[in-house]
DNA sequence: TTGATCAATCAAATTATGTTGATCCAAACA
DNA sequence: TGTTTGGATCAACATAATTTGATTGATCAA
């Protein structure tokens, strides 16, 4: 997520990656830090299949990055991603609140 | 949609009804301004009950408003929204560079 | 009035997403 | 080596969201 002007399609995936209740909570566990798996489970209290199914959906959607270290993997948020999504709805409210021209137009 | 610190469910209600195609589409052809609903049906080319649908999924998120005239239906964009919803991403943002402790913690 | 039009709503069918438990893989350590 | 542990993945199932076509209510024009 390098480019700051997503298109449809990319704002469209973090939107859909972010509009799920446990992936909300796992965006505000890590909006404190990164984390580790193990830790993010206990945190939730999810199960480790369901935890490591939502962290695949934000990874893949370009809101975290993960590194690994020995046997752990540390999972963190991309602000990128984050900025990119806020100036795409920036844009949104520019032109806005121009009237429509009275039907039958 | 007036204060502009959402609460989580908030922010998953705006981020849920925002992460649809059918819906993005809606919203970028508002932020161009108002629209007619009879006049949305054709420029994205949908079908009457699927664009209601979509529309009143927005609408009920917060994120448009509607204003009659005759038999006519007005949308627009709720600026505010985005807003809100541009202010709950930026606070993610803030802190999430902390790197984790190393585990085992 | 009557007929036509705009748009919302409903139930049924379809499609997409999330959950569960089992299995697999790699790293660490005995 | 063999065993344990952290985590990813898979297939079967469960749940949720969307689409479709029909119906309804309201407004307007004839």
């Amino acid at each position: 997520m390098i480019q700051n002007t997503l298109n449809r399609e990319q704002s469209r995936q973090l939107l859909k990656a972010l509009a799920d209740p446990i992936r909300l909570d796992v965006i505000q566990a890590l909006a404190k830090g990164e984390r580790c798996v193990c830790d993010l489970t206990g945190e939730l209290n999810l199960s480790q299949s369901k935890l490591s199914f939502h962290l695949r959906v934000l990874r893949e959607a370009g809101l975290l990055t993960d590194r690994q270290s020995g046997r752990w993997i540390y999972y963190r948020l991309q602000p990128d991603a984050l900025a990119a999504l806020e100036a795409w709805l920036a844009e949104l409210r520019l032109h806005c609140s121009q009237s429509a021209a009275p039907c039958p137009s």
